[in-house]
RNA sequence: GGGAGCAUAGCUCAGCUGGUUCAGAGCAUCUGCCUUACAAGCAGAGGGUCCGCGGUUCGAACCCGUGUGCUCCCA
């Protein structure tokens, strides 16, 4: 067979996949092997693939695809969540480029629109990511608001509902007056903003022209303030007891009250205080019983309570009432200020605090179990900091705004009559019985429910996912649920830990008494090579289906998992991209080697001189799929892929391949070639969860395979413990080869030039094993044990033995060998002196471990024995 | 204001339980090689105040304190 010069990606990554997918690989039913499930962080339906998908679903596909190996029934369950403020956004733009006004149409209208787009947009994010090589259960797909789904979100609320944890009220809540509609706490980002800090003076209501000056970031919210508050010991004001003062513009009479909340040192040490706009003045409105003046509409602009500047928006009235106040006499500066302001999460406007009647849920009680959970690691957390994190928020949690003013979403479930009476239910049908239950004397009449408007939070769905993705609503103890119920690992990012790992914990305690989960991964956040979070707003994320076009999924893959531990950022640069190619370019080159070989097998060749390879490389393999299996347990994804990478390249190709390599246009023993691809399949299978395409690719070029014979599959073998004697061998033959071949640098002795060797041990047993690799490696043409110097030769020590080293084409310097052995001896001694000290010491002889105690004297035995090979060297040199 | 974390080679970072198999990897740099798998490669080499200071310990990159600089999360 031909084979081409690189791997061809593209063509491999369709076929493999596809393979895969209708070979049924991906999917799972339940059986008698144990499960290890993984439930995808469902991207927003309105989301393309980015670099943190990238590297997400990367780690998730690692974890499966190897837990797959190991014997176990895997599971990973692909889904989307319709993101209600994302998703209406897209759809009221969508009808706006259409010429369409979302107000003027109904709410059914409006909802046919935003199927229709999801059915349109909603599955590329996920098409995407089988180009990465997901290895997902596609046909467990599942949508945030399929119907079932839906259901199981109304029935949560219903239950809640009933058991008194959630309630409707008006409180001060996050309102973005872009999407018009409340967000809960997490949903708004707090930046630092370059702001003015305004100084209003308010006249008092005294005898005399006399003032009280404030400071305020937000002038226009002036008027809607009902009070002005000082620190009661503050002696500045303290002849103001009982005091009013007048709003400027309005001439609103307001108090003045004391309160030790203020900040003495703050501005002029005086607060205005506008119940309506902020959750500070609210709470000091309701301790000192003020009166709430509401001067904003919901789209941002003032309303009639406002009186002036009615229907303009916030910010235009923020310079104009600068003016006007200036003008008026009342503004007596304004300096710069940095200060947080709050943002949405979703439409990036500035947040107004805003009292207003929401749907709330009472965390309290939901919180605790799931709280204790993580603590005592029922749940665990990879990395553990993380730990803090959550318990910080879970101990100080608060109750949980969950409407929403949209239309895409879970309507809540509640109804109300004519008198504005509630009846939560979990469908109209249920809502009329409870009213006429409620109302016998009405049952006869036609009932008139009217539903609720609003929706409920995005997160308010996607807490039941690990849960109702296994058809928990229809079935709680369906087979499905049983079985891969809790999941074994979530992937996710540390962002969302509130939003959804803390929420799903609750569920998971609330509704099925069990965690959601064993473990959760966090994976870092993906930065540029500044170091600024890649995002969309910032362009600096580069397009991953272009990547991965250009370099390959598994390239791609590479570069996003080895330089990335569990929690910590990752650079994303060019450099790791082209280290990955690089990487599958080695495995594709390698791979044709071997094959090369497979037309020179010979029956009658002896393995004599290669046994040593073959043993060795046997040994590496089982130590470092130990390691491997160490590394992964612990999550360190990008440890375990490094250590594959360098037993590969390093191990493999640099040092066995060339071992085992038959001279030019010679045969090889049929015994040797059958072992090394016995051992590359090994390597590739280690290497097949972070590489998928190229392994699989190479796994079948090496052999012709039968039906089923696939790398995805194939389980992972017991590796005997590794023979420490051999492991220690192949690094003392590599120190041997490359201190010769170091020699031969320094001597200017070009690839070609031969040379004799002459070795002077101790131990010729070992070198005659390894003697026939070792002439090949340093291009000798001869190679003897001798028991004494060979006067001329240039002389050179390994370990404890003495090698000499004659080449017609050497051009010797014995007086730079010379420098060379003093330097060494030199730092021998100084290590010797540092030994000997700990060796002499009390203390340490009597507080160090056995162990360590003994490693301390073998340094010092063989530190002695090399300097006396070194000083012997010397003076041969004379 | 509260919390978490980081500082190690020119760059990006590993280094888990304190001990010379511990000061390491990749990239970059230098030297030599078109050697019949791979120049996207091979064979070598150089490069460090493990942020400063103090402490604990027989022993500290690692533990404790402190200073400096930086990042993130929450309010």
């Amino acid at each position: 067979m031909e084979l081409s010069k690189n791997f061809q990606h593209t063509e491999a990554e369709i076929k493999w996949y596809n393979h895969w997918n209708s070979a049924g690989y991906f999917t799972s039913t339940p059986d008698d092997r144990p499960p290890y499930t993984i439930v995808m962080p469902p991207p927003n339906v309105t989301g393309v693939l980015h670099m943190g998908h990238a590297l997400n679903n990367s780690v998730q596909d690692i974890l499966i695809r190897r837990a797959k190996m190991m014997g176990f029934n895997t599971c990973w369950v692909p889904g989307t969540d319709h993101a209600s403020i994302a998703t209406e956004a897209k759809v009221v733009n969508m009808l706006r480029d259409m010429g369409i006004d979302k107000k003027k149409m109904p709410r059914d209208e409006f909802l046919k629109y935003a199927w229709e787009w999801k059915e349109k947009y909603g599955g590329i994010i996920l098409k995407q990511l089988e180009k990465l090589g997901c290895s997902l259960d596609w046909s467990r797909t599942t949508f945030t608001m399929d119907e079932d789904y839906y259901a199981a979100v109304i029935r949560v609320f219903v239950e809640l509902y009933e058991k008194g944890l959630i309630y409707r009220g008006v409180k001060m809540i996050n309102w973005d007056p872009k999407a018009k509609t409340a967000l809960s706490d997490e949903e708004v980002n707090h930046k630092q903003t370059n702001s003015k800090l305004y100084y209003v003076r308010y006249k008092l209501d005294i005898e005399g022209d006399e003032y009280i000056t404030i400071a305020t970031v937000r002038p226009e919210t002036i008027l809607g303030d009902t009070a002005v508050c000082v620190h009661p010991e503050d002696e500045r004001y303290a002849h103001l007891k009982g005091k009013y003062c007048f709003v400027p513009l309005i001439n609103r009479r307001i108090p003045i009250i004391f309160d030790e909340y203020i900040d003495k040192e703050f501005g002029t040490g005086a607060l205005k205080v506008t119940p309506a706009h902020d959750i500070n003045d609210y709470n000091l409105g309701l301790k000192h019983n003020l009166q709430v003046i509401d001067t904003l509409n919901e789209d941002g602009t003032m309303s009639d309570a406002a009186q002036l500047y009615v229907g303009l928006d916030r910010f235009v009235v923020r310079k104009q009432i600068a003016e006007d106040l200036r003008i008026a006499g009342n503004l007596v500066k304004e300096e710069e200020y940095s200060n947080q302001v709050g943002f949405s999460e979703r439409t990036d406007v500035v947040i107004e605090p805003r009292l207003s009647m929401q749907w709330w849920c009472n965390m309290q009680d939901l919180s605790q179990p799931a709280l204790e959970a993580v603590m005592n690691d029922d749940i665990s957390f990879h990395p553990a900091k993380f730990k803090n994190t959550y318990r910080h928020w879970m101990a100080n949690i608060k109750d949980w705004c969950i409407s929403r003013q949209l239309w895409w979403g879970q309507r809540i479930p509640a109804w109300y009559d004519a008198d504005g009476t509630l009846y939560v239910a979990n469908n109209e049908a249920e809502a009329t019985e409870k009213y006429k239950a409620a109302k016998p004397e009405l049952a006869a009449a036609k009932p008139d429910l009217r539903q609720d408007d609003d929706v409920l939070d995005t997160w308010f769905s996607s807490w039941l996912w690990p849960m109702e993705v296994f058809g928990w609503n229809k079935q709680p103890d369906n087979r499905d649920l049983q079985y891969y119920y809790p999941t074994s690992t979530l992937v996710t990012a540390p962002e969302i830990i509130f939003f959804w790992v803390a929420r799903m914990a609750m569920a998971g305690y609330e509704f099925l008494g069990q965690k959601p989960f064993e473990k959760v991964y966090y994976t870092g956040i993906v930065r540029d090579k500044q170091g600024r979070k890649m995002s969309k707003s910032l362009g600096n994320s580069p397009d991953l289906l272009e990547l991965i076009e250009k370099n390959g999924a598994d390239a791609v893959r590479f570069s996003v998992m080895i330089s990335s531990p569990a929690g910590n950022d990752l650079l994303f640069d060019e450099s790791q991209l082209e280290q990955g190619s690089f990487f599958c370019n080695k495995l594709w080159n390698a791979m044709k080697l071997v094959k090369g070989w497979e037309t020179r097998c010979a029956d009658d060749v002896t393995t004599t001189d290669v046994n040593f390879a073959m043993q060795w490389i046997d040994a590496r393999l089982g130590q470092v799929s130990a390691e491997v299996e160490e590394l992964m347990k612990e999550f360190r994804l990008s440890e375990a892929l490094k250590t594959i990478y360098s037993l590969i390249w390093n191990d493999f190709c640099s040092w066995y391949l060339e071992w085992v390599k038959p001279g030019m246009e010679q045969p090889i023993a049929t015994a040797v070639y059958q072992h090394t691809v016995t051992v590359y399949e090994r390597l590739l299978q280690l290497l097949h969860p972070f590489l998928p395409f190229i392994t699989e690719e190479i796994y079948h070029l090496l052999r012709t395979r039968a039906t089923g014979d696939d790398l995805m599959v194939l389980q992972m073998p017991a590796y005997s413990t590794p023979d420490v004697t051999l492991l220690m061998g192949g690094t003392q033959l590599q120190e041997l080869i490359t201190a010769i071949r170091d020699t031969r640098n320094k001597n200017r002795l070009k690839p070609k030039d031969t040379i004799k060797l002459w070795i002077q041990t101790s131990e010729e047993a070992y070198y005659t094993q390894v003697l026939a690799i070792l002439s090949r490696q340093v291009n000798a043409e001869q190679t003897n044990f001798t028991g004494e110097a060979i006067p001329g030769a240039i002389s050179i020590v390994v370990g404890t033995d003495k090698l000499y080293i004659e080449a017609a084409a050497a051009t010797i310097d014995t007086e730079a060998q010379k420098a060379e052995m003093v330097k060494e001896i030199a730092y021998l001694q100084g290590f010797l002196i540092s030994v000997d000290k700990k060796l002499g010491n009390e203390r340490f002889m009597a507080n160090a471990k056995p162990d360590v105690i003994e490693s301390e004297q073998k340094k010092k035995n063989d530190a002695l024995a090399k300097i006396k090979t070194l000083e012997e060297s010397l003076a041969n040199l004379g």
